[in-house]
DNA sequence: AAAATAGTGTCTCTGAGACAATATGAT
DNA sequence: ATCATATTGTCTCAGAGACACTATTTT
């Protein structure tokens, strides 16, 4: 196809001229949410331990944000994709590769980075604790685990003309061995009979870099949202596990109680039992099974 | 906090002497899925007309893609979010301001603009009918209303170690009064025991610029995902509207035909009965309704 | 009366919630 | 025998699917 422009130029012709104006352009990061289950002590070997959701944060070493806790991430590079950029860092940091990842959100508040415009694209990353002892290996001393808390704290409904604002304030703990991080995040809904939108905004926050706040209160929701229809904690899971342990998963994901009976039809077709049962346990043996790739 | 960096420089003195770096940043620019219902011509004046879907496409003037179709949108300029230059944008298209916007997805294949390196940030937007009247005023002759098709063309299961690869290919034509457009789209999902993602490749490509094939699929996809569990499709209504308008709406997002007692029971809280009736409709009047905002 | 659509009734089946009962290995 | 958890059974209730019936206006 050999289609000219108003210049007389064919494509190819169009292209080998074609220079990139000098407007200005935002850096591109990705910044990564990458979550995974670990186990608490158990007061006595008899009891199974309780599963806790923990997110990798890492401190910061250099202004802004000074030793404040932000998320693994970086520059995206040319001639890779956000994904890319995402596997990469995510690969950096925890030396771990073939994970389930999600983009989430794309975040380009202005000032978000006091330095310059910086536009984030985040993932979020799902990594069985399996691969988890691997992150032993990496050099970050300054990462942590940080046990997640993520619980609605105040509900909103303001009447305007026409429609409403509904906010939804929670509150987002975040705790490692030796800090704790809090922050206060609002999701506000405007609805009005032609429009709708939902927003992110941090009310409060101490301890956490950037919008990094945010950007973790989006993940927990979406995990919280795809939870529910979708075999996608089953990422968190080893190889083989019992259905107490995926159901103490789900729990942890949704901070809410669920019925064994239920839980179990429910989770009934998303995997497959095997001839394996855990032994030792201090009580019967639970009969272990993995992921149905049949999804 | 007067923290010090390795420098001994303070958060702000930090932020004075910064200089952004000079490696290669990336254009971005929002692309915007922009749907609408209207109804074709009824065979007879009794007979109710049928809803079609359509997305608002724009006949490219300039290299590169020279008189393609592509979505409106722009580059994102400084000091503006993402949402920002997409409402913008869709302002300068439609005329239409304060209507439903959702992101979708941030494209960033290397190669996808052959100009530069260009990231997309993807946005779909939903005007009712209403409102539609007003585009008569825009300036962009080359703008054009197509319908939507969007099909399941072929489905394949390839079996990997550890895993399976899922492709489900679908067909998008697109037709104007004048012009038809087709392309398909294969949406990959690659399921092993540790990893899952999903990926959208175009197949073929008839007649769309860039990779805006993946983009509309992409946003029919997520439409049609919300159809069932939310209010989305409410922003596609006028004000006032039946249940039956509002069924074929959702009959056409889903390309399915619903049943009428089950799909009234359905949708019962999402709408508020008036003391309104259609009038002259060659038939019973039918009971109009208004969006509920108690979502 | 016929055409065309509006609106309602009801039977069945499935799936979630709730709770109870039984099973099994470790101590 | 007791502890602690594993696993299954079943009753109920709510919601979706399927189909049929009645209602109302215009021609």
């Amino acid at each position: 196809m050999d289609l000219l422009d108003k210049d007389g130029l064919t494509e190819s012709e169009f292209l080998k001229q074609y220079k990139a104006g000098d407007y200005e352009r935002p850096s591109v990061t990705t910044d990564m949410v990458i979550f995974t289950v670990t186990e608490d002590e158990a007061d006595s070997y008899r009891k199974l331990p309780e599963k806790e959701l923990r997110v990798l944060l890492i401190r910061r070493g250099a202004h802004p944000f000074l030793s404040k806790w932000a998320l693994p991430g970086g520059f995206v590079r040319p001639n890779e994709t956000t994904e890319q950029a995402a596997v990469r860092e995510l690969c950096e940091e925890t030396g771990v590769e073939d994970v389930y990842l999600e983009q989430l959100y794309t975040f380009s508040d202005i000032g978000r980075d006091p330095r310059t415009w910086v536009i984030s694209c985040s993932y979020m990353a799902l990594i069985n604790s399996d691969k988890l002892e691997l992150k032993a290996g990496d050099d970050a001393a300054d990462a942590a685990w940080f046990k997640v808390s993520y619980r609605p704290l105040r509900e909103q409904k303001e009447l305007i003309v026409d429609g409403y604002i509904k906010t939804l304030e929670y509150e987002l703990k975040l705790s490692s061995e030796e800090e704790e991080l809090s922050a206060v995040v609002a999701r506000t809904m405007t609805a009005k009979t032609t429009s709708t939108g939902t927003d992110y905004e941090i009310v409060s926050n101490d301890g956490l870099a950037f919008d990094h706040a945010k950007i973790i209160a989006c993940a927990i929701d979406r995990l919280r949202g795809k939870v529910n229809y979708t075999d996608i904690a089953l990422h968190l899971m080893p190889k083989l596990f019992t259905l107490t342990e995926l159901q103490q998963v789900y729990e942890v994901i949704m901070d809410k109680e669920l019925l064994k009976a239920a839980f179990r039809r429910k989770v009934a077709d998303l995997v497959v039992e095997t001839d394996h049962y855990t032994e030792n346990a201090g009580h019967r043996p639970s009969r272990l099974y993995r992921r149905n790739l049949e999804g």
